[in-house]
DNA sequence: AACGTTACCGCAAACGTTTGCGTGTCATAT
DNA sequence: ATATGACACGCAAACGTTTGCGGTAACGTT
């Protein structure tokens, strides 16, 4: 068995005395062809285990049936769920996925992009590296390659842009937190002004708004970096105040779990005491004790509908590109950490 | 700026009055080529720019710079973190990397390989599907494109694998509790004879063997799917027993966390009564309470070489291909699960 | 003056595929 | 008999790049 060799179309046209043009025309079933040709190439070609060079049929067509993925950190477990999905739609519909990370540098980013439309891919699907400010780049590249966002997406860039209803989504947290009769709920955001932060905030403020209960800017806290540690730092922060809060609202799971683990060192009751409520439904979510309640959010459909819109895109450019919002809807999942005794 | 043009060396050499092949190797550095010419060139193509349709370039050189990825589940953290440095050392070394899950189904998996070769990767990275035993599938493309395996190998496919030292690792985790005092300490494995649960179940028995300590079979339990969930049911059934163990060393974190979870339920000292050790360190053995002892596998450095072993053998393809173990080192990381007090 | 060498550069082929256009054959209609 | 059209197929160009080979001019050597 010869180490690289493909069989072409050439050596098919020679073996069945017909020309090249015909036995391409065969294979992809052209109406000029008569059937019976058809078979016997077919035939053959199997039997020769031909295949086609997608270079050449790529180079010529100047179509990859590649998109391009960008994402800040591929080991995110949200993040993973989406590409699950991508690749998963990506396959169904014939194309091929290379995937990059920008580790959350803006710099990177810009690298990765114009590595991607260097390399030809038909389109580019990307969730924004924080605090990605020069969205001119983006731009530039816009203009050579179909994008779509997700995830963490930015207003400021004219495509369509898939999300969850996060301020929606904030809203039924919050407000099933006011129904289990917590009054003085406390949030753990983002200082800075992402989409996603912005957004769940909102819905906080909405859903308080609605209940009608007074907004005390003190248990409004923000980290620039919102991870356990930040968490538990926050909530012990919540813990030193006179009159403690009775729920805590994490924007992120990671820092609901640094709640709880503030919260269980204190060996305060959850959810009597102290209620809490994360955001992602992330896989340590049901590993920390009490299990956290959460907002689950279907990363396959997120991928799989950004997909779907990309592909259309690439299918049919519309050349007066707009900003589109496609917003995915979450499921708010009740656990231990905030159920009624 | 019009949607879809790049310059070609064509319109280059047109603008400079110059032949296309001295553009071209103006470009790419030729010695038969005058130093100011490749100035002009190259600013020129600054300019306008230009870059290569790498199409046409893998279309004529055969080549793709492409290395195709196979791993049964992205959304598997050690997998995500593998994935990772393999992202980064392909970056660095100029591929790109094209990913796809096998979902742990073999059919899945050929079909995988088949699309990969036939799209002309420069080479494959692959952890194998679970029970992946018809291995001539793999041996078939192995003859089309080089492969190295990782985590998930098959001694019975000739090529390099890297993987843990999953034997010592396992040794050390035992040995660290043995020093605990520990003396009838359980596992928890997987039934199937996996590469990865036959050497870390050895490296237990030697450190048994090696102080002395009796092998026990009632307390070596096997679990088809070793999941957080069954080790809860197996830890139930230790518990269960007239004389208990005193440490429980899984194979895997999840089933340890599964039998954290079963000894707080029934408040159990860890580590006085029952010590716990998994293997992985993964993102929930720091979640967990108390925290888990585990095996840190360091991912992006098992991605790192499984790349530099693989474009080893695309720059220099041996003929006499042979299996080619790779050892990557491990460290145990002792947290509270199995603290001495 | 004849020749060899060197430095630069262009011609043209090749990679495998798709596709517009042309061509031949045959049957049917006029 | 000629015109018309349908049918089936081949010719050749094109996509952008790389590269072996050949060519030309200038210069140095004998």
């Amino acid at each position: 068995m010869s180490k690289r060799h493909n069989t072409t179309l050439k050596e098919l046209a020679l073996a069945l005395n017909l020309s090249i043009s015909t036995v391409s025309r065969a294979l992809n079933d052209h109406p000029d062809i008569n059937e019976k040709t058809k078979e016997n190439v077919k035939k053959l070609a199997r039997q020769m285990n031909y295949s086609p060079n997608l270079f050449a049929r790529s180079f010529r067509s100047q179509k990859t049936n590649i998109i391009g993925v960008i994402v800040p950190n591929i080991s995110h477990y949200f993040t993973s769920t989406i590409l699950k999905g991508i690749l998963e739609e990506a396959e169904i519909q014939g194309y091929r996925v290379i995937i990059s990370e920008s580790n959350n540098s803006e710099a990177k980013q810009t690298e990765m992009l114009n590595t991607m439309t260097q390399f030809g891919v038909d389109g580019i699907l990307m969730s924004l590296a924080r605090k990605t400010s020069k969205v001119d780049d983006v731009l530039r590249t816009l203009s050579r390659a179909p994008i779509v966002l997700f995830d963490k997406v930015s207003q400021k860039i004219p495509c369509t842009q898939v999300v969850i209803n996060e301020e929606e989504a904030a809203f039924n947290a919050v407000e099933h937190l006011i129904e289990l009769g917590k009054e003085r709920i406390a949030i753990i955001k983002e200082t800075e002004n992402s989409y996603n932060s912005e957004k769940r905030y909102a819905g906080y403020l909405r859903a308080l708004e609605h209940h009608g209960i007074r907004i005390r800017e003190k248990i409004i806290l923000s980290t620039e970096d919102i991870s356990l540690i930040h968490g538990r730092r926050l909530t012990n922060i919540l813990l030193s105040m006179k009159k403690r809060p009775d729920a805590i609202f994490a924007i992120t799971d990671d820092a609901a779990i640094g709640a709880i683990k503030a919260l269980n060192k204190f060996k305060i009751k959850i959810p009597e005491e102290i209620a809490v409520v994360g955001f992602s439904n992330s896989a340590s979510s049901k590993i920390i004790q009490p299990e956290l309640t959460t907002v689950d959010q279907p990363g396959d459909k997120i991928g799989r509908t950004a997909v779907k819109y990309l592909i259309d895109e690439i299918d049919s450019p519309s050349n007066n590109i707009v900003t589109k919002t496609v917003e995915i809807k979450t499921t708010l999942v009740v656990r231990d950490s905030s159920l009624r005794a």
